[in-house]
DNA sequence: TAAAATAACTTTCAAAATGCAAGTGATTTT
DNA sequence: AAAATCACTTGCATTTTGAAAGTTATTTTA
């Protein structure tokens, strides 16, 4: 999957990488649910197919927003990471939850509306800084081998 | 074009929104470019089909991003403007430029790097209010009418 | 004021992306 | 050793996207 860029407007450049249906949902998982294995995507309340969950990993892959890991005790199962290049993606996963958590009710009654959502409402910079905090946490204390 | 939520998720409903090519360049065209008709949008660098943005500014319109209005002095022209709920999100496309400012320059090295860009990495807050005050500006000066 | 040009689309058809369901093959677990 | 699991791939149908040409109402120009 080779990338294209419409032009050198670096808004257009963002989304001709990130505006599809599943790349944000994707990072959003890992980030926010912990997410690690292909099982664990398929798992999700999204749904995504398998193929299209494939092409996207790779894709992901391949512009650097994770990488593809095992642990030292498993030859089976993959466990993709976030890179720093996807952890920088925190700030915009934040302004879309704070957008539909503000606008979008109107049209989707049911979008969560929970402590988390008070917490990022309450401070989104704080709220980034844990999220990236923690990973980073979980990163520094799991094993994983590329 | 009705609207589908996946699932209750604020991350995912925005992104069931705003998660393709188009929405969020034609909405970057109309703040940072200030482009309000058919043929402005025809016109840009992305070069959307025409179909294709007849469809975009449909859904956008249904879901209140954006409304459509002409100018008292023409019948033809139609003029599409940025609602509330569209302006608010300009957070959202400033942190797409910032990322791609600084983690898409290796796979992308002619992304635009001017004053602009210099600006906006100085501080986006102010950015996005001159922004955001520009554009109610220019509303506040002309007649448009629903 | 009639003819030409323009704006805002729509239609048609081809190509690409998405999605479902059913494999496959290499580990792991039982 | 057999069963289960994980990470995919393949085949095919459906949906979305895109290019190009056409349509209609309104403006502009000669």
């Amino acid at each position: 999957m080779r990338q294209d860029f419409r032009c050198n407007c670096p808004f257009t450049s963002a989304l001709d990488v990130l505006g599809d249906k599943w790349m944000l949902v994707i990072v959003k998982q890992m980030l926010i649910e912990g997410k690690e294995t292909f099982k664990d995507f398929t798992e999700a309340d999204e749904a995504i197919a398998t193929n299209i969950l494939s092409s996207k990993l790779k894709f992901l892959e391949e512009v650097g927003i994770i990488i593809k890991t095992k642990r030292p005790d498993n030859k089976k199962t993959n466990h993709y990471l976030l890179t720093e290049k996807g952890l920088a993606l925190t700030p915009i996963l934040l302004e879309l939850a704070t957008w539909s958590d503000k606008y979008l009710r109107d049209i989707h009654p049911t979008i969560v509306n929970g402590k988390e959502m008070e917490s990022l409402r309450n401070d989104k910079l704080a709220f980034a800084n844990v999220l990236v905090t923690k990973y980073k946490e979980k990163l520094a204390a799991t094993m994983y081998i590329r």
